[in-house]
RNA sequence: GCGUCGGUGGCAGAGUGGUCAAUUGCAACUGACUGUAAAUCAGUCGCCCUUAGGGCUACGUAGGUUCAAAUCCUACCCGGCGCA
């Protein structure tokens, strides 16, 4: 087999189709086909970390219009061994969701259970106060012990569920994708806290590069390992959207991640040496934009960034997803998101409705018999009162969290899927105004 | 009927002369949640005054002792248990 080949094969992971752009700015509409479906973009992205949506059945996913479901590389890794996935023939049937499907890298846990761990900080902050900022690194002696220690070479996890050592390397990262098997996958990468100075952030960043070559290294070695049956030609894959007969095993799309926390220089920098990286000739598939933002200056550094990723490749906007911030993400050039909001807010009994959120437990829900809104038409609404899911959150009942994880996810599913619609027609900002009026009101 | 133990804020249940408007849990009320350490976390929770703070009313009922009582004494009411 040549060289040439080999890339083409590569390649086969993953088409992007720009079906229509926002005139004069970054966004746009499209269509990203994988092995396991179509991705009409801009889509969201529903977070099920440990193989599973809390508390939603991949049924209801599939009735919600869920296009896509997330799940976690260190999480599987820990429980139940991405080894075990592997056996079972990959997430996919693993979790009988045969969508399409993403892994993060582990990369967010490295804040998560690192310089975030006990610790009140998410990643956003929304008021910059400079208090807070680290003036310098503060190792360890910060009180809180951490579960997660970096280095140069990878990090060093003490699990959150037995207090066993666990040491990740990029490439073990890749390898446990692999074993996952999800349809895109995440370089693993150092996601900052917002409050680290500048310094750390390029240090951080400087890493976060070389991990993400050694990542996409990895990742080629694994994929041409792959014994694939039929290499669907150019002409299908841009035809018929088939991306070919795969059976267990299909190749996945590797995404960069870029980050560089809040500082210009280093976000820009980050994302053209994301872009331009390559290994054998092959660069990533797509994009990730991960790390830590203030709410304030979010859309200036996704425009930054959109501005220097090739256009013709998607971009990820890694764990945001509330719905001002998505209108924010499209308009400057992101394709997909992803965030636990939707689910984790919907399990403590927040809803979102066209007007705001509602907390159903609030008292004046008790004997509403409405329906969380009228003319929605997720399962939930289609046969329940606000005063049934109240009753359910007041009694701890499960069947709460369900219904409201369906509502929400199909809140947001459908406000992403309206947003593309917009778009198509040439009236997403028409649609931007109207809806942010209510939501706001 | 006699004896005995007990009656504390919506509930359960601490406290047993001053630091008690009263520990704690539950319930209630409100808020937060952005690549899931999360069916979680935080605040409020007698009444009044705008916060600091101050005032008032409260630990079955009524009296009493004391500078001071949820805490001690007396009577009564109510409940549990034991004996008749």
């Amino acid at each position: 087999m040549g060289r040439s080949e080999d890339k083409l094969k590569l390649m086969k992971s993953l088409e992007f189709k720009i079906e229509k752009k926002i005139e004069g700015f970054l966004g746009r509409a499209g269509i990203i086909s994988t092995p396991h479906g179509k991705i009409l973009t801009p889509s969201f992205v529903v977070v099920g970390t440990k193989a599973t949506v809390k508390s939603v059945l991949p049924e209801d996913l599939k009735n919600n219009n869920t296009g896509v479901v997330l799940a976690n590389t260190y999480h599987l890794y820990l429980q139940p061994g991405d080894e075990i996935v592997k056996e079972a023939g990959g997430l996919h049937k693993f979790m009988n969701w045969e969508g399409p499907m993403m892994t993060d890298s582990g990369g967010f846990q490295v804040f998560s259970l690192g310089a975030a761990y006990g610790k009140e900080i998410g990643k956003v902050v929304s008021v910059t106060d400079p208090s807070l900022l680290i003036t310098e690194r503060s190792s360890a002696e910060d009180g809180v012990p951490r579960l997660a220690t970096i280095g140069n070479d990878g990090v060093s996890f003490r699990s959150h569920i037995d207090g066993s050592l666990h040491y990740i390397t990029p490439e073990k990262s890749i390898e446990i994708q692999h074993n996952l098997g999800a349809d895109i996958i995440f370089a693993f990468d150092e996601c900052t806290s917002p409050m680290e100075n500048d310094r750390y952030q390029e240090e951080a960043l400087s890493r976060t590069h070389s991990w993400a070559k050694r990542s996409l290294k990895r990742h080629i070695e694994l994929e041409h390992s792959k014994k694939i049956s039929h290499i669907p030609s150019m002409w299908e894959v841009s035809h018929t959207g088939y991306v070919g007969d795969f059976k267990d095993l299909f190749p996945q799309a590797l995404f960069g991640i870029v980050q560089g926390g809040r500082n210009e220089e280093l976000r820009k920098k980050s994302a053209k040496v994301i872009a331009e990286m390559e290994v054998d000739g092959v660069g990533f598939d797509g994009f990730g934009i991960g790390g830590s933002f203030a709410k304030e200056d979010m859309s200036t550094a996704c425009k930054w960034v959109n501005e220097i990723l090739p256009e013709g490749k998607p971009r990820h906007l890694l764990g945001i997803g509330e719905p001002e911030d998505l209108f924010m993400g499209v308009e400057n050039g992101v394709d997909l998101f992803d965030c636990v909001g939707p689910t984790r807010i919907a399990r403590n009994g927040s809803l979102f409705t066209k007007n705001g959120k509602i907390n159903i437990m609030n008292e004046k829900f008790k004997n509403d018999f409405s329906k969380i809104e009228d003319d929605c038409e997720c399962d939930t609404c289609k046969n329940y009162t606000r005063a049934y899911l109240s009753h359910l959150f007041r009694a701890k009942e499960m069947l709460g969290a369900t219904l409201a994880s369906i509502h929400n996810t199909y809140f947001i599913n459908k406000l992403v899927a309206d947003m593309r619609k917009a778009i198509l027609e040439d009236k997403f900002f028409e649609f931007k105004e109207e809806f942010l009026k209510n939501y706001k009101s």
